[in-house]
RNA sequence: GGCAGAUUGCCCGAGCGGCCAAAGGGAGCUGACUGUAAAUCAGCCGUCAUCGACUUCGAAGGUUCGAAUCCUUCAUCUGCCA
């Protein structure tokens, strides 16, 4: 039996639901937030931390994860949930972020030196670069050893299989916005050939091994800021036999929420649809209205372990000053267990004493915020109330 | 009592005639993080101000065109010798 999603109510007038997916280790009630645990663990919490600040799913990545421990020894282990402990739905990114990550920096724009080029190495200039594309895959160096490795469609499913999440993503290039057009096309082949690739491995992967709880695999739709580029991979990537569809690529704010329109318009509205990477709360608001349903994001996770914490009224620092004495909760309706027991004051004893504790806490209550953000507009949606919860909720969280 | 050595900005600590408002840490303050090379990274950190100006390197004098840097005395501290 494999995932199944069902969709439930509708906005009116705009592409959003909700629904649920259903996978081996228990369903996910869309719109989704799902915290990132990129090396089998969110940084700093307890699988159990996780569970009861709502998390429905944890999403890794298989490029950290083959790199360290192995994909193997996951393998061996039982899976990736039983490996950390996590019992619920997971995911695995493809390592294909890491593509440009690794390649070309991580600000998701290129030297301008790259614009109009198109050469394969466009997507990696520079002497540092760890990462090189062609056709067939992707030369890269560890981060960790300077060990060369090479990624193939087929190994990034042999990777993600071993590691067992429920969720899988095929294994895609991620361009950027400095790509010339030439160049954002000929990507765009690329990945359409690559997802035919990790299909086809994909199910050989899984008829060997049938015992195993059945993994569903998205495509990833690429095509940059262009309409027409995004909706031909959207199309393409449809009448393939993917379980649900990943929207990645390096996306300016503005025209998130274009290009989710775009993109979900032509997507099938059957199959689960995940926004990759994003974002910020305004983000999320954008991603599910225009008919995203799950979502990752190491927001949270990272901001938390610099001090930065949300509220409905924004995003403050809570290691300064102002915090010294004050004996309150970080958000006085928040209902993480952090907020529930500990001050900001003590918080900030805890990061100016550089205690680990103060990650841990600010970030189960960063992830709650998150979580709890994207449940309560599923539950707006259920109740015909989206766009009015999303104009109170941004009205003042951006004020 | 004698000899030697110390005293630098919130703290530690370089500097030993001009390129010194004074290296480097720490602390403090601010910012950035969107499929995590992130318990990371960047900026500010004497005062006022736009260039720039002004007051600093235990204290007070002195030498010099010019001193945190040299000399004298004083204060405090640390060693060694009586």
């Amino acid at each position: 039996m494999g995932p199944v999603f069902t969709v439930g109510t509708t906005i009116d007038g705009a592409l959003g639901r909700s629904g649920v997916i259903s996978t081996p280790h228990g369903d996910i009630k869309t719109p989704a937030f799902i915290p990132v645990g990129t090396k089998a663990t969110v940084k700093s919490v307890l699988p159990e931390d996780l569970k009861d600040l709502g998390a429905q799913a944890v999403l890794s990545n298989a490029y950290h994860l083959y790199l360290q421990p192995g994909h193997e020894l996951i393998d061996e282990a039982g899976g990736l949930g039983k490996f950390m402990n996590w019992h619920g739905p997971t995911f695995t990114d493809s390592g294909g972020f890491q593509v440009l990550s690794l390649g070309a920096g991580f600000k998701k724009t290129l030297s301008m030196e790259s614009v109009g080029v198109e050469a394969d190495d466009v997507i990696a200039p520079g002497k540092d670069r760890l990462a090189h594309v062609d056709d067939d895959g992707v030369t890269f160096k560890s981060h960790l050893d300077g060990s060369t490795h090479r990624f193939t469609p087929e190994i990034s499913m042999q990777i993600q299989h071993g590691i067992g999440a429920d969720i899988i993503f095929a294994f895609d290039e991620l361009t950027t916005l400095m790509n010339s057009r030439a160049y954002q096309e000929k990507s765009l082949a690329r990945t359409q050939r690559w997802a035919e690739r990790c299909l086809i491995e994909h199910q050989h992967l899984t008829e060997a091994r049938p015992d195993k709880p059945r993994q569903a695999l998205y495509g990833v739709v690429q095509g940059a800021q262009h309409e027409d580029l995004r909706r031909k991979a959207a199309r393409d990537l449809s009448a393939l036999d993917f379980d649900g569809f990943g929207l990645g690529g390096a996306i300016e704010k503005e025209n998130l929420g274009a290009i989710c329109t775009w993109v979900n318009e032509e997507l099938p509205d059957n199959k689960p649809r995940h926004l990759l990477g994003i974002g910020e709360p305004e983000d999320l608001f954008e991603g599910v209205e225009h008919g995203c349903d799950t979502f990752d994001c190491v927001t949270p996770s990272r901001v938390a372990r610099s001090s930065r914490v949300y509220t409905p009224e924004g995003r403050f620092n809570i290691n300064v000053a102002a915090s010294t004495r004050a004996f309150e909760p970080i958000s006085e309706e928040c209902d993480c267990y952090t907020c529930a027991n500990y001050t900001r004051a003590y918080l900030r004893h805890l990061f100016k004493a550089n205690e680990m504790l103060a990650a841990t806490l600010c970030t189960i209550h960063n992830e709650r915020f998150f979580v709890s953000l994207v449940d309560q507009m599923r539950i707006s949606i259920d109740a015909g109330e989206f766009r009015e919860f999303k104009t109170d909720f941004l009205g003042r969280y951006l004020s």
